[in-house]
DNA sequence: TTCACTGTACTGAACGTTCGGTATAATGTC
DNA sequence: GACATTATACCGAACGTTCAGTACAGTGAA
């Protein structure tokens, strides 16, 4: 009956929730202890690595996210412009319409970038490859396809920073409504 | 008044070098005390708010850059795609050619958004308006041109992170450099 | 002498982490 | 069924360290 994955994989959520926001820096066990309702030690039962571990486990997660959601694209009937739409329906309520920062990126600063930038590329890479297999089933160049992923990324990276900067979530939906005729165009 | 000893603005490129690379959280006071050469007195005799004052001064001097940068646009001989391409070149310069972060979207993360996130969306939008400003002089309608600076900002931030995340400062280097004539198109 | 500046020493609080131990429930043995 | 064993989940308390911040005695130049 005791499952160990069901349980960790519980704690994602708030895990996510404050790494995305805090940064790796920022969140401390004391927030975690808070957050997932667990005391301190019970925390290093389930990650005995600390920190790092919640950090690997919760990145597990959104790279098994990415895979379904490249495979649902794909699984969608329809030309390239509708295959992008549903991804990027999918990406919006990841990020909460723009409410919410990516932890990727936060975790891009501060003493985390050392220990987790081979991982976030890899991560960023096959999001990349998602965007642009969706494209050359479409009948794009291969090139102009990979071209036209990383424009994708940085749209999205930059527009939850700016809507997170200017307190406007709707710069992050815009981007994201614009982003499939643009990358087709 | 008597400046026997470097004022405080010597001490804003060690500052900045340090925020924008770790983020407030991440940045402690004996990082400070390393990075400067300063103790701990010496700082808090400079500095009488801590961290805070610190990141105030450097935003500070981020912001005469900005209105430097703008003033250093409008004055270039020459049509819109000169002036961006001259601003372009300082954007580059300033953030080493996408070898170091944005101190403005670091500050977005964890406890320091709550402080400064007022601060860093007035001088997101002197930005907006200073590209926009070099656009509408070239004859652009106005709310195109806004529209059109908000885009880049989205791109330089996205590049920024993208480039760090990706561990190729090429993205974004490429991203300034198609700037101008994405802008103006 | 005055005063800006700095090094040393210190504080209470918070940090990540570990230890010792409890409660519960599934499992093996008779 | 009864009992001992084991595994899991959890917690309070404390570990040593580092944190931001303060107090104070010095130093050196004006």
């Amino acid at each position: 009956m005791a499952k160990q994955t069901p349980a960790k994989q519980s704690y994602v959520p708030p895990l996510l929730d404050l790494f995305r926001q805090y940064g790796y820096d920022g969140v401390s066990l004391s927030k975690i202890s808070e957050a997932t309702g667990l005391g301190k030690a019970s925390l290093y039962h389930h990650f005995p690595g600390g920190k790092d571990d919640m950090v690997e486990t919760v990145l597990a997660a959104l790279d098994q996210w990415l895979q379904d959601t490249a495979v649902d694209a794909l699984a969608v009937e329809g030309d390239a412009l509708t295959r992008l739409g549903r991804m990027g329906d999918r990406i919006q309520s990841a990020y909460s319409h723009g409410e919410k920062p990516c932890m990727l990126a936060a975790l891009m600063l501060g003493s985390a970038k050392d220990d987790f930038q081979p991982q976030v590329q890899r991560m960023l890479q096959r999001w990349m490859g998602a965007i642009a297999a969706v494209l050359v089933a479409s009948g794009m160049d291969e090139t102009l396809a990979q071209e036209r992923s990383e424009d994708a990324l940085i749209a999205i990276q930059g527009a939850l920073i700016m809507a997170r900067a200017l307190d406007d979530p709707a710069v992050f939906e815009r981007t994201m409504q614009r982003l499939p005729e643009q990358l087709c165009g």
